[in-house]
DNA sequence: AACTGCACCGGGGTTAACACTGTATCTTTT
DNA sequence: AAAAGATACAGTGTTAACCCCGGTGCAGTT
């Protein structure tokens, strides 16, 4: 199916916060010696870990995640390990979905209900260096990166990174101190971002707050 | 991972929207031979099809996809084939998709984040004619089947109107306060409100309340 | 080099949220 | 009539959220 001159498997991370599909693609990858599968991971974060620990081929990952949004995800993973290839595979056919994770950084971007074939046709794709969408995707948005480049990335690009994280814990249902102890700073610096969170968005308690992180896709809802 | 007493495998109908899902958990089912997938489908239409066509012993169901909501599968499916057991396996946690499934005749429900030896459990307790709930699904939405049996209004039929209007409040990003002031009464009476709808619903936090209210549709999100 | 802007971190103090206990009236159920 | 629950209110105390302030380090400007 997935041809190649290579000896190496090729080495994948797989990041989903679905376990049962993971377990299934995983069942399907290994039936391919050209792969292997050298992690698993169900959030952003682990992802992340994943990667600098394996140094891996290919991230295969969602976007929609706790704990680390697929979009943080995509910046973390190119900055950590510039040789991985990014393929995002998730439900969402949502322009803004796309845009953001081709901002961020992805190699490519198929759908979970496109065939099994797309998903080997995107894998050979951004491994030999190009760039892939799936056909599923409109062509509207697709040549909405082509023209309109420095359009706006939205209220959430007013946000900085540690800003979006916060959202997304506080959206999650986490205290200041759990979000504390899970981002390794003190209570402190959490409420500092938290209150820039709620000047900028003009929002002025987490129930708002949370609200506004669903609406904007920031957490799955 | 799944022992049976009878020679024949069992007979599966794979309904889901994504197809890489499908194809990776029909690598997974074909590793046992217990199961034999004898149809895929895409939608609630041609997973009807598949069960009146097949008579298959088991429907595993998403219950978010186009054409046909699950709700309506279920029913169909019930009707066209009695002896087929309906297993629903969704991304979807909230308390009303849960009871929806389950008031249409669902024998049993799991997470897609749920591991695969959940799934393999679901299995074994549907095709005994049992009822089979995901562990991870809160208990207290368990619960308000149990109890709340003949007519269960989902969990939000445990709250009180009062009660109601002030998670739909809060989930507004009012503070309890104005909460008190709009409904003419003190801010205590509103504090017990609140509490009391913790208490129930076991979150602990206007953000988690918030959340909870948007999933289940008590305001618009 | 000095300046500017920004992300990030943190302290102190105020306000609001949350937990627990108790009282009282009213309606509905049994 | 008794039991149970919804609604309303109060007191006390703890914890978390929120607001205003200052400091560090890093980038790009001038």
């Amino acid at each position: 199916m997935i041809s190649r001159s290579r000896k190496e498997a090729i080495r994948v991370v797989l990041a989903d916060d679905h376990s049962i599909l993971r377990a299934g693609m995983s069942s399907m990858l290994a039936d391919n010696k050209d792969f292997k599968v050298v992690a698993e991971a169900s959030n952003g974060k682990e992802a992340i870990e994943a990667v600098v620990k394996f140094k891996p081929d290919l991230l295969i990952l969602d976007i929609s995640m706790p704990l680390m949004n697929g979009t943080e995800a995509i910046r973390q993973a190119k900055r950590r390990c510039r040789k991985t290839k990014v393929l995002i595979m998730t439900m969402h056919r949502g322009a803004e979905y796309v845009r953001m994770a081709m901002q961020g950084g992805a190699d490519g971007y198929i759908l979970k209900d496109d065939a099994w074939e797309e998903l080997a046709t995107a894998i050979r794709h951004v491994l030999k260096g190009n760039i892939y969408l799936s056909p599923s995707i409109s062509n509207k948005v697709v040549s909405g990166f082509l023209d309109g480049s420095a359009s706006v990335i939205g209220i959430l690009g007013k946000l900085t990174p540690r800003e979006r994280q916060t959202l997304q814990l506080i959206a999650e249902g986490m205290k200041n101190r759990e979000m504390a102890e899970f981002m390794s700073v003190s209570v402190k610096t959490v409420e500092k971002h938290r209150s820039n969170l709620m000047r900028k968005l003009d929002l002025h308690n987490s129930a708002s707050l949370t609200a506004f992180a669903i609406e904007n896709g920031v957490v799955s809802g």
